[in-house]
DNA sequence: AACTATTTATAAGA
DNA sequence: TTCTTATAAATAGTT
């Protein structure tokens, strides 16, 4: 829309490039707005120029978008996954939920330290379990001494064995990862 | 741009919202996609329809439009927080980047264990250095023992004091909220 | 930064 | 709904 055609790549000349740029982009953001109001749509517009200065827009706030982007891609992300570990996301979301209120108080700073407390805890537990499984199912039951953390939790498995690459004497998938107790998107 | 001239508020109508916003919700993506790649820049744009359905287009994910903004942000609120934070970025990021690979392998998960667990330890020591100067520059110097979390760090401070109200007998402001060794945006 | 000639988006109608 | 088309809006090239 303009004195010419343009084909859709991008335009070399530098200073033309900021131009349309500068254009565009308040076209685009403009785009976004409308939408919004007219069609009552929660929308997030997030603009980096090559220069690397951001622009953005949000109907509702930029964390409340990408709040609600995540936690969709989450639940689409759990229906694959082997659950138990819904518990790290009830975590999550209340750091989440907590810092977008803005800074801790004290008490619920100390709520969420104990939190992350237990996490551990249960964490170093599944491993245990989860690698006790592991080499009772296995041939070599060569015995790995647990990891002790300096908060007195043994991380159970052959951490020595733990490279990203599968070990050369065996012809078995590596060991299936497993996930941190915190979970952050 | 139509047959008529329309104002920009909510249309009451809901089919011809859901058209409205099913032809401007594609007009809104193509003019990102072409920003983009006239302006080679980073474009991301997140749209939830009124009913909950999303849309988007990020010029390279949705993942690294987000990391760069909050990266951002966070640049941004440094610049007034009184750092000594840096290390629980450097460790969220580190959560961040790993979980974007996808599951962790036990080293990495093990890796990340040992940090947790230092930064609880580090949080314990600031926390305690924090109130015991609050203590220190006050009236009411009522020792409170420090509660102790189950991996044996002490939590310093006056807990049964911190509730989201001052207290009644007190006429400062309540005391500072304090932030988690843990920030997730 | 303005100014238009054109292209593009889209509101209303079929 | 999908297609059409008159018109509004955006913007490419120019000044």
């Amino acid at each position: 829309m303009g004195r010419g055609k343009i084909v859709i790549r991008r335009i070399d000349n530098s200073t033309s490039r900021q131009v349309t740029f500068s254009k565009r982009r308040s076209g685009l953001l403009k785009k976004a707005r409308e939408l919004s109001i007219l069609c009552d749509a929660e929308v997030g517009v997030i603009i980096f120029s090559s220069t690397g200065k951001l622009y953005d827009y949000a109907s509702t706030s930029m964390n409340s978008v990408i709040e609600r982007y995540n936690k969709l891609k989450e639940e689409q992300n759990q229906l694959m996954n082997p659950a138990s570990e819904i518990k790290d996301q009830i975590l999550t979301d209340e750091i989440k939920e907590l810092n977008r209120k803005g800074n801790l108080t004290y008490q619920e700073n100390l709520k969420l330290h104990k939190k992350v407390d237990l996490l551990c805890q249960e964490n170093a537990e599944l491993r245990k379990k989860a690698w006790e499984e592991r080499d009772a199912s296995e041939a070599n039951k060569s015995s790995h001494p647990p990891y002790t953390l300096s908060n007195g939790y043994d991380l159970h498995g052959p951490i020595h064995l733990q490279l990203s690459q599968p070990q050369p004497h065996s012809n078995e998938p590596p060991p299936k990862s497993m996930k941190l107790g915190l979970q952050l998107q």
